[in-house]
DNA sequence: TAGAGTGTTCAGTAATTTCTGAAACCTTAA
DNA sequence: TTAAGGTTTCAGAAATTACTGAACACTCTA
């Protein structure tokens, strides 16, 4: 399957930012094809496509499933597995937060929560509980407002952002709802 | 410079973190070791605190300075540099943040902005490029928010969090703003 | 029950990233 | 001008991560 060179030009971008996406090249490029292919590849099609080994792509689907980003497609009378993106675009992009997320703040806030139940033994370690302390608090929020932007659909977002100066302006809206009631 | 069990815990955990954070394991030790000390930290604290080579630390430095995440401090008759992060755990998080925003959707920005640019040459390019529209759109929206969370200090994003559930929350607001003008 | 078509695993190799340590470099003081 | 005390650089070594390809496994169908 022969890639012109638009296509192919975005294959590759995709797998140089692979790994700053968290994962590696070959999978990042696998991820680029899927995704600009209207129609579900097969795991020959790709191996062909990247040049790449047919057991790396199957390391590469595996770990594209953990993430959950593929999903997985057959067609009557044929027995290969064809793959496509699992949702939309903002689907994925959600997932990859998501699981992100998962992966770099959730092992920190146990890790915290852990160190921070012992009493400081000396000065220095109330200091270093104290901004443990801090970290911990950031990370949570974090987390919670992650969750809020994961939950609302694309559409919501972009209705809000079209409110005007983003959130900034949300806090004068809060301002006047309070007001308001306290007029009443 | 001995670290206590509770805080070599977190030092490495820092360190194992690292890579997902965007640097790697002795950077991540760094990080995690300078913001957890109440004092600024010379080269050589770091080098013989972590085990690690001397260059290997000014390299580190290097690198955690193009993140913005600490500062050079003196001490008057003192020759060496001590270095210190450069703001609360919330001024270095966001710095991190900004500065992955750079390095993991500026990029991609650009490239699509290029491929865009050009005409489709059949079927299959077009549906590329409809893909690559949604991607672009996709990660504006995500800029654009990412730079109104920044913007905010953290009293601000507190606030708002305890107003209730969050963003959705913050949904229902715009309606009741919105009602209310009708109203009038 | 054999064998064709497909998917998975994993030991060994290749590629990439990180680290070391010695040399070069800078600045200040004598 | 030299030397001391400090930092930076970078070639090569070490460690880590990714990839290949052959062997194995599974599932049909004849």
């Amino acid at each position: 399957m022969r890639m012109t060179s638009k296509i192919e030009a975005f294959v590759m971008h995709c797998g140089e930012m692979g790994s700053r996406w968290g994962f590696n090249r070959t999978i990042g490029q696998m991820v680029g094809l899927l995704v600009i292919n209207e129609s579900p590849l097969t795991a020959n099609d790709i191996s062909e496509t990247l040049n790449i080994s047919r057991g790396n792509v199957s390391m590469g689907i595996k770990e594209l499933q953990s993430w959950r980003l593929i999903k997985t497609h057959h067609i009557p009378g044929d027995r290969k597995d064809y793959y496509a993106p699992d949702g939309s675009i903002w689907d994925l992009a959600t997932r990859v937060f998501e699981e992100r997320r998962k992966r770099e703040m959730d092992p920190t806030l146990s890790l915290l929560r852990t160190v921070m139940l012992e009493e400081p033994a000396n000065q220095q370690e109330q200091f270093a509980q104290e901004k443990m302390f801090e970290i911990h608090e950031l990370l949570e929020t974090v987390t919670v407002w992650a969750n809020e932007l994961q939950t609302m659909k694309p559409d919501n977002l972009k209705t809000l952002m079209k409110l005007g100066a983003g959130v900034g302006k949300v806090l004068d809206m809060k301002d006047k709802i309070l007001n308001n009631k306290v007029a009443k």
